[in-house]
DNA sequence: GTCCAATTCAAACAATCGTTTAAAACGTTT
DNA sequence: AAACGTTTTAAACGATTGTTTGAATTGGAC
């Protein structure tokens, strides 16, 4: 990755966090980059290619460190299932501090993430499923040893509302400090984390316990 | 509302729903609902204007609900707290129902919501404010007076992520299919609530009860 | 049937989009 | 210094965007 490109991402992950995908242009990235128009297009190819790129750059060693974290883990304690808290926190707490947590790169890219996915490409869902097939697996076998193998159904809204969770806090990080009154710092990730953990390893464990009629 | 009015509200809805604010077309709009291009501008004035409109259309009756059931729910308990379940299930019941619930006009709309507060335009952001201005300073006050009053921060990450996961659920909605390998229908809105209550009413009380100091 | 306002229509507006082109500039090797 | 492949550049491509225009059409009042 060279000089030009690595600019050109930089500008990309600021143009794609605050337009979107559809509503970022290659003028304004490029722009930004100080590089030529067709800059783009000769180092990338397409601005899909570009955002993809730009998306596997940021996620692969994200979901590493969490797929790691949840095998030492486990290891760790003689393959007996964990505490929900733990897997919880292995799947939120490496995703908030890559992409909020480094100095200088404010939450952009976590922005970029959340609007990108939610905005509907062809290529956007294959992205989307590439991303998340590892991690959805490994990770609901965790949750459901976690809580009593609560059943399919269980499992299948526990995971869904996690994952909305996230998505949602991604999406709308910079609200926290409108909700708070600026009384929370918005790059205070553990403080984030830490509730963020309880919210849903809390809301994990009602779900599973829910009777089936009620 | 005229005819060519209601014709141009419904199939923006739909375009909106699958493209998001920016990425729906004016022309795919008017040629969706059978009239001519500046049947929009006539009409409405500018796409914009048009969005603001399907909005307030839909949304307005779903905060009366809300507020009526809370209001009413705290006089007939002599305006003690209710239980946070309640005060969670008047959150999230009405806008499930009216934005899924209704047969025919499948969960169109709950997308577009989603999509477009996600996206960035000047004009988004008031109108998010506008929609939820009353909502939450009510709710909040009605969750806090559930939990005990635990503070201003918990209640700041509590509306928070109250607000998150419901956002997450109108924009992934389809995918609860796809988690749950079809098992869960997509219009079982009364399923869905239920789960989504129980979810958000125990992170709730999990976040309230969590110690400064982890 | 005539008039008038409301509505619809096809066509064009200027702006912006992602992408392509072909020439100019650059850097390394010979 | 000459030759080469790599990179950058300005300009243009065709397509699409939201909006505007002015004439054609409609429908009820007199």
């Amino acid at each position: 990755m060279n000089d030009t490109q690595v600019k050109i991402i930089g500008a990309a992950e600021i143009e794609f966090a605050e337009r979107g995908y559809r509503g970022a242009s290659i003028r304004e990235i490029t722009k930004r980059a100080g590089v030529n128009i067709a800059a783009i297009n000769y180092h990338f190819g397409t601005k899909e290619v570009l955002f993809k790129e730009m998306v596997r750059h940021r996620i692969e060693p994200i979901n590493h460190l969490r797929i790691d974290m949840l095998e030492k883990a486990t290891i760790e304690n003689d393959s007996k299932p964990l505490p929900i808290q733990k897997v919880v926190d292995f799947m939120v707490r490496p995703l908030l501090f890559q992409l909020i947590g480094e100095p200088g790169t404010d939450f952009r890219f976590m922005q970029a993430m959340g609007k990108a996915m939610s905005e509907e490409h062809a290529f956007m869902k294959e992205l989307h499923q590439d991303i998340l097939k590892e991690i959805v697996a490994k990770f609901s076998k965790a949750i459901s040893d976690s809580l009593g193998h609560p059943g399919f159904e269980k499992i299948s809204y526990g995971m869904h509302f996690l994952s909305c969770c996230m998505l949602g806090v991604m999406l709308q990080h910079s609200r926290l400090q409108f909700i708070s009154r600026g009384k929370i710092d918005l790059h205070d990730t553990d403080g984030l984390a830490d509730h963020l953990v309880a919210f849903i390893s809390s809301g994990l464990e009602a779900v599973s316990k829910l009777s089936p009629k009620t």
